[in-house]
DNA sequence: AAGGTTATGTATACGTTGTACACATAACAG
DNA sequence: CTGTTATGTGTACAACGTATACATAACCTT
């Protein structure tokens, strides 16, 4: 209706028109290759066809706006975790069924780090708070963080008792400690660039490892 | 001898007499309060009284300069280890005493981040490579660095018996993975700011995974 | 001891960044 | 139709990394 709708990127009028996505959206791209550090300010507003300061209208620094392109890279986190638990066949064991469900977790999330190692920096550097409760931006599909969707395969396990209840509490740390650590192993650690096969096995190991011990 | 070793920092010359040194040592000072973000170029010469271009007769650029502010990061941690394997008393079981040394890998190194988060993140932040055999500068006492500790501690346990060989290949990627993931959880991630006794607690537990888990 | 070579510092300059402040424009409300 | 306000631009500044040219003094050779 407005004249603002025109094309894909507003640009008709001197109104942008949706200049806040776009420069989420311009933040995002340059997260993908470079990650957080490359997230500036004024590329962003270069890429959004738009004068450097018009950022300040929609965000009130830099900050604030890597914050946003953060919430953007944990949704599509989000989004791995839940692709790779829709993937899951029904099996007749609950227990077994939960176990899948957590495995999900860890392998989505592992896998985007590999795929986008410059979204998942991004998502978890200096991340205002991981748990943040129920912040739309930073959920998939089911409108759950990734760590809430950690949390919440937790509970599965634990309720079909693969899980002693007194040490459910504080479980899902130790979960994500394992997985995340080895995320960053293979991104940027001394294991980037190993063998696919080599990297996969580890991948299931550190999943057993954190079933077993929790 | 020479005019150059006049004062603590040399000063009474207009060469400075050590300023690579003194480089590297006001970026662990930036390193400290702020990461390795905060290992500017210009503040570190600043602080060894010297002009910016100085540096450059001594690193390459920027990253040179903070590749060094990494390894000397990467000692400290070193460092904090040692000092926790040194408190262990000889015990008379061979695995138990293995298993105390593997324990102290991981309480060193959580205590560090937790007691000099700066450093920490600096150490590893963008490490070229963790392992990178024997570099005496990222090295504690012994001479060895925090990942070449870690591994001579889980061989120590295969020894022992601990773990099984077959599976001794890798394992000390996940256990350097879980003990790193909790760090991050701690200094900058949702249990930020936890309470001691809780904090701790997670600490062996996740200290525990590791063992039950390899 | 003298003088050239070289290591190490300084001076100046440029492009890039984040951001403050003043101003301009057009969408919208009355 | 006109005033208010949301949203853009223009200009400016300090800080950063770093390139290039230049200056100084420590050193080595004679």
């Amino acid at each position: 209706m407005t004249t603002a709708e025109s094309g894909i990127t507003g640009r008709s009028t001197y109104r942008h028109g949706d200049l806040r996505r776009a420069l989420i959206e311009a933040g995002v791209e340059l997260a993908r290759d470079g990650g957080p550090s490359a997230v500036v300010l004024r590329e962003a507003t270069r890429r959004a066809g738009v004068s450097p300061n018009a950022a300040y209208r929609h965000f009130t620094d830099r900050q604030d706006l890597l914050d946003e392109v953060c919430g953007a890279c944990q949704s599509f986190v989000a989004l791995a975790i839940e692709a790779e638990q829709a993937k899951i066949t029904d099996v007749p064991d609950p227990l077994e069924q939960a176990h899948q469900v957590l495995r999900a977790v860890g392998v989505g999330y592992l896998h985007f780090a590999l795929a986008e190692p410059g979204l998942f920096q991004t998502a978890f550097s200096a991340s205002p708070d991981m748990e943040e409760a129920t912040n739309e931006e930073r959920a998939g599909e089911s409108g759950l963080t990734p760590f809430q969707l950690l949390t919440k395969a937790i509970d599965g396990v634990e309720a079909a008792g693969g899980i002693p209840p007194e040490r459910r509490p504080g479980a899902e740390f130790l979960a994500w400690s394992a997985v995340h650590g080895l995320a960053i192993l293979l991104i940027d650690g001394p294991l980037r660039g190993i063998d696919t096969e080599l990297r996969d096995s580890l991948i299931q190991r550190v999943i057993s490892m954190v079933e077993q011990g929790l």
